[in-house]
DNA sequence: GGGGCCAAGTTCAAATTTGAACAATAAGGA
DNA sequence: TCCTTATTGTTCAAATTTGAACTTGGCCCC
C-alpha cells in the first residue's frame, strides 16, 4: 500500500469548485451583510438559529455545535452582539453550568430586516446557478459527508443538523 | 416584488450541507497538516500550485487569485513561508513591481512529504461518501457557481481555474 | 514627455479565530 | 460520602484574516 490514489480529474474539479465557490461566495454575502446591516455572516446565522428556537433561546453548546462553531468563537460572537443589544445571556436553570443565548426583540427586528435581501443573495449567487439534480446531489453528497465527518465528534442526535437547519435561511417567522 | 422566496426544504438542505461540510472538513484537514508537517491548508496549497507552476515559481497576484485569497493575506503566508525556507521571493523581471514566489527545493521535499497523506485524507472524508454522479454534480454546479461568482472581478482567463487547479492535489511530481 | 489612471505588493491596525488552560459543575460508581 | 471523570462556558495569548491606505511602476492618450 504504499503508492496513493490521487484525485483524478473529475474528483480535482470538485474539489476546486468545493472550496472556490465557498471562498467566493461567503466573503460576498458577509460583506454585504456587514455593510447594510453590521452584521458578520456567523452573527446571522445566529439570529436565525435563535429565532427558530423554542423560547427563541438555546444554549452555548448547542448553538455552537449547530453552527459547526468552537466554542470560544462563539463566546466571542455573542459577547459582541450582547452589546449590540441584539441577545442576552440567562443564567441556566437546572445545570448550572448552561448559559442560554436569547434572542431579543432587537434581534429578532434586525433578523426580520436582513433575511429576505440575504436570501435573496444566497439565490442569486448560489441556486441560480444550480439545476434541481444539483441541488439534491448536493444535499445528499455533502451531507452525507458531514454525516460522516461528526461520527465521533461531540454532538447532540443527528436531528439537530436537520431541524435546526430549518430555522437558517427561512422566514424569521412572526 | 415586496415578497421573498425562500429557500426550499431540498434548497435549505444542500446550502445547510455545503456550510457544514466545508466547516468540518477544513478543520481536520488544517489540524492534521499543521499537526505533521507544520503546515496550514493555505501554505499546503500554495505548495501545490508553485509545483506545477513552469519554473516552480509564480506571481504573487496569479497565486492570490488562483488561491482565492486576498493579497495581503499572501503577503502574510509567503512571509512565513519565507522564514521557514519553504519558498523564497524573486523580483519582477520585465515588470518591476511583480514578485514571484519561487518553491525551494526544501518546499518540494516537504510536499512530496506530505501530499500522500493530505490527498488519502480528502479522498477518505470526503470521496468515500460521495457516488460519482455526486462528484460530477458538485464539480459542475459548484464550478458554474464560481465562474458567475468570478465575473466581474479582476481575473485571468477562466484557464486559470481549470488549468492551474490540476496541480493542487496530484502527484507534486518529480 | 506629461498627466491621469490602473495594477502590484506591502504595510498597518483592528477584528476575528484558534487552541490550550482554567474554574465550576454534573454524573457515576466504589 | 468521596473520588474520578466528563462537560460547560470563559479566558487568554498567539496566529491569522480583513480591508483600507500607501508606494511604486506600467500604460495610454493626448
Amino acid at each position: 500500500m504504499g503508492h496513493t490514489r490521487w484525485l483524478d480529474e473529475s474528483e480535482l474539479g470538485a474539489f476546486r469548485a468545493f472550496t472556490n465557490a465557498h471562498a467566493l461566495l461567503y466573503p460576498r454575502l458577509n460583506h454585504r451583510l456587514k455593510r447594510e446591516f453590521g452584521l458578520s455572516g456567523l452573527q446571522y446565522e445566529i439570529l436565525a438559529r435563535l429565532s427558530g428556537a423554542p423560547g427563541r433561546e438555546l444554549r452555548m453548546a448547542e448553538l455552537a455545535s449547530a453552527l459547526v462553531n468552537s466554542r470560544s468563537g462563539l463566546t466571542y460572537q455573542i459577547g459582541q452582539m450582547e452589546k449590540n443589544g441584539l441577545v442576552c445571556r440567562r443564567a441556566g436553570a437546572p445545570d448550572e453550568r448552561a448559559v442560554f443565548a436569547v434572542l431579543t426583540d432587537e434581534g429578532l427586528a434586525l433578523l426580520k430586516r436582513a433575511a429576505p435581501g440575504h436570501v435573496g443573495l444566497v439565490r442569486e449567487l448560489l441556486f441560480d446557478a444550480l439545476t434541481p439534480q444539483q441541488v439534491r446531489a448536493l444535499a445528499d453528497g455533502l451531507g452525507e459527508a458531514s454525516r460522516r465527518l461528526t461520527v465521533g465528534t461531540a454532538c447532540s442526535p443527528p436531528a439537530t443538523a436537520t431541524a435546526t437547519a430549518t430555522a437558517t435561511a427561512t422566514d424569521p417567522g412572526p
